[in-house]
DNA sequence: GTACATTATTTGTATATACAAGTATATGGG
DNA sequence: CCCATATACTTGTATATACAAATAATGTAC
């Protein structure tokens, strides 16, 4: 459905300000599909984002900034999402030896089997996600990162 | 920049993954470009888009269900939106005569003269969104109206 | 015209976010 | 070694969001 229609706008001043409403739009319904998604398995978007961090460095810890700066969502408090992860038993935290300013977080037995939990429902999730072909999908995905400079 | 540098992310499983990361990170920095624009200007992005929405249906008024259509954020809650407004002296709202559930918001002189502000400003915003062709827009805008299906 | 469903908006509440200020540790110059 | 500055994380707070339940007016079947 064009943007146009979704949110009953005739037209647009522009091209870019087609895009800007557009992008916007698409994230919010990204978002719709993605929160029910996780909240189903018990984790919102950013504590999956986290998790799949730590899992990425396994076995290695992974102190805060790092997690920061590889998170999607760059304006999480990364302190309280590991909170609550510490709560739900998936993550642990150590003040780092070397530098005690640091802070080690690491993945748990049960947070690698909520992580594969996640990977194998997947599938039912990128199926509403498929209305582009590879190649579309690459595209759009090299223009954005163009747009952002 | 590659998302796979902004996110530190050596490789994707596949094309589709890495345009989910790559729209929800775009989204992330387009919200860091767009929030102090607004704020400066004393608005929220939300705020904003019920004024343009208004001012688009001027002299007639909009009802809250209509608002929501027509919002590019689905979610926000129009009852709290229109209150920071009214606040704020930018609309009224009164109870629709012919059907008393609904309540017909309008804009005031100083909601109009507040947008003329804020388009005076766009052109400050948008040197930052123009590293796109506009065919290049036009493509992306399009692709992204068939994801979402 | 009364009961029941539907529509339109409001309210409550728990959680999340943005942003600024605070604390603790480390580093480097004199 | 001492002090200023930088780094890494934490906390406080005001505002925003998601989501469910509540209210209130209207429409409809009988």
């Amino acid at each position: 459905m064009r943007i146009e229609d979704e949110i009953h706008q005739k037209n647009f001043k522009d091209d870019h300000r087609r895009l800007l409403a557009n992008l916007l739009f698409t994230n919010n319904w990204l978002n719709q599909q993605l929160m029910p998604f996780f909240k189903d398995l018990g984790l919102t978007l950013q504590q999956h984002n986290v998790l799949a961090i730590l899992r990425g460095q396994q076995p290695d810890p992974v102190c805060f900034g790092d997690i920061q700066n590889r998170m999607v969502d760059r304006n999480s408090n990364v302190t309280r999402l590991i909170d609550k992860l510490i709560e739900k038993g998936y993550v642990t935290r150590d003040i780092c030896q070397t530098n005690r300013r640091m802070i080690e977080v690491r993945l748990t037995e049960p947070g690698l089997r909520k992580l594969q939990q996640v990977d194998e429902n997947f599938p039912k999730l990128f199926a509403k996600l498929h209305n582009l072909t590879q190649e579309e999908a690459i595209l759009v995905s090299n223009l954005l990162d163009k747009l952002r400079g």
